[in-house]
DNA sequence: AATGGGACCTGCGCGC
DNA sequence: TGCGCGCAGGTCCCAT
C-alpha cells in the first residue's frame, strides 16, 4: 500500500521519466477510476498536454500540465503507474509523442484520477496537515497535547499528519517503544519527541530503500521497493520480536491490523 | 468530539 | 479438489 515513501519514490522517479513529455493520447480501459471530470474531458484535457512539474501531497501525486490543469492520482491501495509501459491489463494508458507510454494500474479499482483546474482546491488535499518535513518536534508535542486519541489512527489520521499509513504507523510505534494504543495525550514530552523523530526517521530510510513492496506497491519501473526486510513489526504476528524475542501481537485498532511487540511497547 | 463500523473492490490464503 | 469465507487497507460516510 503506497505510502509517503513509496509515492514519494514513484515522484521521483516521474521526474526523471516523464518530466517535459508531451501526452498524445490516452486510452481509458476502466472508466471507474476516474472520478473527475468526465471520461471524455479527462481524455480531451490531457491530450497534447505536457508535463510540467510533479509533485506529492501526502500521498497524493500531482502531474501539473502545460494547459494549467493538474493530473492528480491517489494510488490508494493497489494503484501502481508503471514506465515504461507494458499495456497489460492496464486501466489507463498515456501515450507519449515519443512513443513510450505509462500505465495505470489498479487491480482493486480504489484509486483515483482526477483532472483539475487546481489540485488545491480538492477537498482531500484542502484538509491534510502538515507533511513530517516541516514541522518540528515542537510542533508535534503541540499538535499531540490536546488529542485523547489512539495514538496510532491519530498518525495515521492524513488531517492530523499527512502520508503516514497502516505500515509506517506501526513501525514508527515500535522503534518509539510507545504501545499503539496509548491515548495520544498520555505521551510523555520525551515520548513525543522520539515518536516525531522516529516517524521521520522510517520515512526517509524507506524512501532511501526505494518503499516496502508489500501488496501490490511496485516503482515506476515494476521493480519491488527494498524496505519490507527491514520491517520490524509489520506483518510479524506471532514471530518474534527482533529486539526481545517476544512473539508480535496484531490487534485491531480503528479497524486496522495493528502490529507490535508487547514487552518493548509501552 | 471521538469512536466504531460498513462501504468501496478484488485476489489470496485458509479451513473444511 | 473445490468452495466459501475472512482479510488486506486509504478514505469516506453514517451512526452512536
Amino acid at each position: 500500500m503506497p505510502e509517503l515513501p513509496e509515492v514519494e519514490t514513484i515522484k521521483r522517479e516521474l521526474e526523471k521519466a516523464v518530466l517535459g513529455k508531451r501526452i498524445v493520447e490516452v486510452c481509458v480501459h476502466h472508466p471507474a477510476v476516474i472520478r473527475q471530470p468526465s471520461v471524455d474531458k479527462f481524455k480531451k484535457g490531457l491530450t497534447g498536454a505536457v508535463i510540467k512539474n510533479i509533485l506529492r501531497r501526502a500521498k497524493v501525486l500531482i502531474l501539473e500540465l502545460s494547459n494549467g490543469k493538474s493530473l492528480v492520482i491517489h494510488l490508494k491501495m493497489t494503484g501502481q503507474l508503471v514506465y515504461p509501459g507494458v499495456s497489460k491489463n492496464s486501466r489507463v494508458t498515456f501515450k507519449f509523442s515519443d512513443r513510450t507510454c505509462m500505465d495505470f494500474n489498479d487491480q482493486r479499482l480504489f484509486a483515483e484520477l482526477r483532472l483539475m483546474d487546481d489540485w488545491r482546491e480538492l477537498e482531500f488535499i484542502k484538509n491534510l496537515g502538515p507533511e513530517p518535513s516541516q514541522i518540528n518536534a515542537g510542533q508535534f508535542k503541540e499538535m499531540l497535547g490536546r488529542k485523547k486519541t489512539k495514538i496510532k489512527p491519530l498518525i495515521m489520521d492524513q488531517s492530523f499528519i499527512a502520508g503516514v499509513g497502516n505500515l509506517y504507523a506501526a513501525e514508527a510505534l515500535f522503534r518509539a517503544g510507545i504501545h499503539p494504543g496509548r491515548a495520544a495525550n498520555s505521551l510523555s514530552d520525551k515520548e513525543k519527541e522520539l515518536l516525531f523523530s522516529q516517524i521521520k526517521n522510517t520515512l526517509e530510510e524507506a524512501i532511501e530503500h526505494k518503499g516496502s513492496s508489500v501488496d501490490q506497491y511496485v516503482q515506476l519501473t515494476g521493480l519491488p521497493g527494498g524496505y519490507a526486510k527491514y520491517h520490524k513489526v509489520y506483518d510479524r504476528a506471532g514471530k518474534p520480536c527482533l529486539v526481545c524475542k517476544t512473539p508480535i501481537k496484531r490487534i485491531a485498532l480503528g479497524g486496522r491490523g495493528t502490529y507490535f511487540c508487547p514487552k518493548c511497547q509501552k
